[in-house]
Order: structure tokens, then sequence, then C-alpha cells
DNA sequence: CTGAAAGCGCTAACAT
DNA sequence: ATGTTAGCGCTTTCAG
């Protein structure tokens, strides 16, 4: 292993090149006013000598640090179940890359934890922050506002009376169209001719729980007989909870013949009772699930007809939004992000197919951007 | 959103508790050598005024940044397909945040990243690195050594001849007992009568299968006819994979009455197969996977006896030796990792029960530290 | 277009 | 035990 030697410095290639520290960094900054012979040499000597910037030097007069924190809240470890994460971060992890950003990674526990992340964002250690708000009772997020870095957030958020801060325009955030894509999977099911259409809820003090519940709410208004309460059975998000959920709605409803569940796991456990109980999938019932977590659904038995959402461009679009309202902020704007001047490029890119559902946008003067969801047909419903 | 209003210095903090700048950073720094009520006076300031040391300033000094890399190479994102990396980071996270260093996330996305990151590490930009080396013909090992930064690895690197880097005392590397491990689950096949028994490899490019593979060796050398070749399909690690080597096994070896696969994913796909053959499971053929992927080994059907291993212990260890390597080269050794004073606590503070294999030391002199595994009986064998 | 010089906020000798 | 001082490596006015 080498010794860690000092790197050499401005001053070095300064010398090599026999020009000023100035005229070096200029080049090394993007090289605006300095004449190309002068640069060549110095592109030169900084290549000779492996230049690197110090950071930290760089950081100290600029106020910059071109990094930005991710902020995951795990609480019942549940993001760990699932290759959620790990997709959200590869998302955002591309993007930071391109514009030359460094990923600090703030990974929560436990409650202590919260004011540990606060004091750091507010350290100034960052530029900004994303933030993956997972519960409505979050107290992070309230912690995140006061600490006053520019932050993104992934999914809506819940906080607040009523969902208030999603409507804050000063908030942003990213989030698939639950709602829409709920929708997409009930007609989905109305249009198989099915009737006693039921749903397993997701952990409600999650807003995606909820929108999924909205959506299918929606849709069902409007079938005969759709607003039977006990076609709706609340679960959690995890197979075990399917199972449960799946069972108590077998007792409440044998009849039922078409189950949309709030996620993948949860429709996993579904399936599981409804072979136990001996109906068949999806000639007696039918079953959707969300996500389209892909070894889930794939590699179930049927192969699960789910709801897609893009998790890595979801990663990518934050990180997008935030670089832009730090750039903004560099110039002029103190930094406030801004979810509007949404180009769109790579969000929207794909063709508008049939099962597709949402809007890219949801409603205006909202600070959220909304992803829109694709219906993947496979042998469950 | 507040503005980013600048954030009260230690020149601020003195003046306020009426010292010196010297006097705030002994006392910030942990205050030897300066005497109590003075000590109060500027805690008390340092309270008042908010005040939170700018990083930058103290590393351009320091030479040191509180911050360690990790990085991850994810070639057909087969990363993502688990929640391995989760588990890892998580434990990673753990032991950095309860030593105050923060965790920059480097991911590889394709060969032209192995520059940046090399570039990132070289540059002085971290205080060390945790590297997961997934592949034995990875360049990236190679251009890290050469950054000059401490680094522990995390499974067994493979590169250089004959795995000669695992032997390099200078190579730091956390693994679990892959070979012991899989001897286990041989002979608890072994123990429960099966004689006929096949082992589906992972992709043979990474250390973790070629361990395993061996493990399966050691222990088959001793059964009659055990050393058949047939029994013995390559696989890599996916359920589609698994499947296909499931099929061709069946097809050599129709006798065959139990199966170690490589992981719990290839299982999955083994149990599939030998479903659509007929095949009663652990009846006819007992299987056993590897790793203990809970949603899935849980799920399975039958739930999948496996080999556990303990990912968030590996990403802890890991991230603790780095940090003693750390520190000693603050004192003077250059940062040179080192891969001794093993005092273990938290990693082998299991009972020894049954099923329990492997050591916690991978032979003297060796720079690898390897975490026991343990069999986890379900109904699959 | 280029160079000289003034700090950014902090730590670590060195004084006292 | 506390204060004074000299930079760490860089960007950025400000002159020329």
């Amino acid at each position: 292993m080498t010794e860690a030697v000092s790197r050499p410095t401005l001053e070095a290639v300064a010398a090599r090149a026999g020009v000023s520290r100035a005229t070096v960094s200029r080049v090394v900054n993007g090289g605006d006013g300095v004449r190309e012979p002068l640069a060549r040499r110095v592109r030169q000597a900084v290549a000779e000598l492996g230049y690197v910037p110090n950071q930290a030097a760089r950081s100290l007069v600029t106020k910059r640090h071109d990094a930005v924190a991710v902020v995951i809240a795990e609480p019942e470890a549940r993001v760990f179940a699932d290759p959620f994460f790990a997709l959200q971060l590869r998302g955002i992890s591309k993007e930071l890359t391109a514009h030359d950003n460094q990923l600090v990674l703030l990974l929560i526990e436990g409650r202590d934890d919260h004011a540990r992340v606060a004091r750091y964002l507010s350290g100034g250690h960052v530029d900004g922050a994303l933030v993956f708000s997972l519960h409505l009772d979050d107290p992070l997020p309230g912690l995140i506002q006061d600490a006053g870095v520019p932050t993104v957030f992934g999914g809506r958020p819940g906080w607040g009376d009523d969902g208030r801060a999603a409507k804050d325009p000063g908030v942003v955030y990213v989030d698939c169209d639950n709602r829409g894509g709920a929708r997409a999977a009930v007609r989905h099911l109305v249009g198989l001719g099915r009737r006693r259409i039921a749903h397993l809820t997701g952990a409600l003090d999650q807003t995606s729980a909820v929108d999924r519940l909205d959506g299918y709410r929606d849709v069902m208004a409007e079938v005969p007989g759709g607003n039977d309460p006990r076609l709706v059975v609340e679960s959690d998000f995890t197979p075990a909870g399917g199972e449960r959920a799946m069972r108590e709605l077998l007792d409440r409803c044998p009849d039922v013949d078409a189950v949309f569940a709030a996620n993948d796991l949860t429709a996993l456990g579904a399936l599981r009772v409804l072979r136990a109980s001996g109906r068949r999938v999806p000639e007696d019932v039918a079953v959707i699930g969300f996500d389209d977590m892909l070894p889930v659904t794939e590699e179930a038995d049927p192969p699960l007809t789910t709801v897609r959402q893009d998790i890595e461009q979801m990663g990518r679009l934050m990180a997008r939004l935030l670089l832009r309202g730090l750039s903004h902020g560099r110039d002029r704007m103190d930094g406030r992000v801004r979810a509007d001047g949404r180009d769109g490029t790579d969000v929207r890119d794909r063709p508008d197919g049939p099962g597709r559902s949402g809007t890219a946008v949801d409603g205006p003067g909202a600070g959220g951007v909304v992803l829109p969801t694709t219906l993947i047909r496979r042998a469950s419903a």
C-alpha cells in the first residue's frame, strides 16, 4: 500500500506550467477566459502531476460541497425486504454521478437517529437532501424543513393536517401515480367481467396505501354493489399480512371473484391462501398486485398481473429536481427547490401504450411530480 | 425554507464566551486541558449560537474526513435482485454512525465508472473504502490498491493468480464461511440418508460460488459414488438459472435424492422444476439453499432449509476493521489496515448451537476474517 | 487575459 | 492552562 503521499497542489501545477495559481484554477474550473496555448500548458501539467483538486479547500471558499444526502428511514426494516430501496438509489446515483455530485447515505435506525440526521443536515455538509418519508406521523420531514436544506421528498409527503404538506408548493416530491394505477388495475378487473372485486390495502399510515385505496374506490363507486365495505380488508404490504387479509376476506365474502392487492408481496400471500382454499387463479378469482417487483411477480404461481412503477426513474427525477434547484440557488434563489420547469425528458419517453395510466403532473401549483404507471398483464388476471 | 444564513464560526463562539478560538477548538474537540469553568462557558456559547464545526475547514488542516466510501459494483444488477446489498449497507451504516463517520456511496454501473471511482478514491476525499468485489476478473480491486486508500473488501477477493490476493496479508476482507456452510448443508443431507446428492453451483466467477462448490466436494469425497461429475450442474445464482440447471440435472440423474443449491434463489427454481416433474420435496428429493434470504426462504413451498449467513454483521465488521486501521494509521501506521486484533465482540456472540459451522478466522497470517454460518432447518430438507 | 493578494474556518505549534 | 499565530489549498476580487 502506497503511503498517503501529499498530493500535488495548485501551486505545484502553477509552478510546473509557469503560470499563477489563479490561472490554473480557471482552467481547472472550466477554463473561461484563458487563452488556448496557456490553457494547454496547464492541462498538461495537471495531467503530468496527476493533480486532483482538494475538495475541502474548495468547499471552504465556495461554500458548496457537490454532495447531497440521501435520507432513508427504515422503521420495521420493511424497506429492506424489497429491492425498492436499491433501485431508487441506483437512479439517484446515476443522476448525481452525471453531475459530479457525491451521494452521502444517511440511514435512520431509530428515533434517536432523527436528531443526528437533523444536525448533520443543518451542519451544512451537503448542498441538499433527498428524503424518503415513509409514514404519516414521521417527525423527520419537519425536522428537515427546519434544517433549511433544499430537499426533495420521495413519495407524497403525508404530514400536516390532511396532507397539507403535499399542497405546499414549497414542498417538492416525486411519486408514482398510485391512485391512477389502482384505477387502471380495478378497471381491468371490471373489464374482465368481475363484479365482486376486493382490495387488500397496504399499511394505511403510508400515503401510497391511502392513494391506492382511493383509486380502488374511484372505480368501485361505479360498479353495482361496489361500495360493499366488506370488500376492503386492511393489510400491511407483507406476504403474511396478505395471507391474513385474504383469509378474512374469504370469510366475509366467499363470493369474491377478484382481488386487487396493494402490492405484489400482499398478492403473494393472497395467492397462497386462494390456492389452499381450492380456488383457481385466475379462473375463480383474478388477482392483481402493485409495484412489479420482478423476482416476485415473475416467479409467482401463476405469474402476477401487476401495476408497474418505474422506481429507478423516480430516483433519477428526485435527484434531477434537487440539482436543478441547487443550480438556481447558486445564481440567486437561495437554493429553493421548485418542481416547475419539468422538461420531462427521460421521464415520459415511453410510448403511450394500452394499460397506461396517470398524468405526469398532479395538478397545478403543487410541488409534486407524479410519474405514470403501467399495467403489466401476466397470468393472474 | 430558511435562508442558508451563514453559520456561526469558532470566532463567534470565542467572542461570546470571551476566550480565544484555540480554547473553543479544544473544548469542541474533547476538551483536554481546559479548566472546567471555562469549558462550561464555551459549551454554553456553542449551544446558544447553535455552532456546528465546518467540516471542510477542519479537513483542510487535519487531512482527515471522517468519511469512508462504500463501493458497490453491480454488473448484471444481480445485487439489486436481493436484499443483500441493503443489509450490508445497514450494518456498515450502523458502525460508521457509531464512530461519527459518513458513508459515501459509490455505485458502479459500467466499465467507464471504474476510472471515475478510482479517481475519486485517489483524490483523497475519504479516509478509506469498503469494496465489494464481485467477480474474479474485476479490475476494480487492482485500481483501488493503486489508489493507495486503506481498504477492506467484502467477500474473499479472487483476483490474482489462484486467489493470491486473499493470501496477501495486506489485503483485508470479510467473508462468511462459504465452504464450511456448504459442508454443513451436505453433511445434513448425508445424515438424512441421502446418497445421490447434487449441487447446483452459483456463478463460478465469484469466489462465493467456488467456495461453496469446494465445500460440497469436501463432503462428497467421502460419500460412496459421491464424485459423480454429473451431480454438479453449473448455474448462476438466479431462479431461472436454477430451473435450467435442475432440468438438466433431472435429465442426467433421474435418481437424484437431494439437491444443495448455491443460493436460495437457485433453490427456488429447482423447487419449481421438481414440483412440475411430480417429485415431492423433501420426500423424494431434499433441497437446501444458501443465504437465508428471508422473504424467499420462508415463503417458499415448502419452506426452505438453508445455510444462513449474517449479512448485516459482515457489513459491521468490515466497517469496524477499516475504522480500526484508520485510527492506527493516524497514530503511526500510515493507514494500513490489518485484520488482526480481532476482539470479536458482537461477532461470535451467538451460542454455538448444532448446525453451526466454520471458524471465525481463516488460518493465520491471512488478511481475511471469516464469519460462521448456521444451518436453518425448515421443511425442504 | 493574467497575476497578486486576501481570506474561507479551522487546528496545531509555539508562546506566554 | 490559555492565547497568538501561521498556514491548510483553493477561489475570487482587484489590479495591471
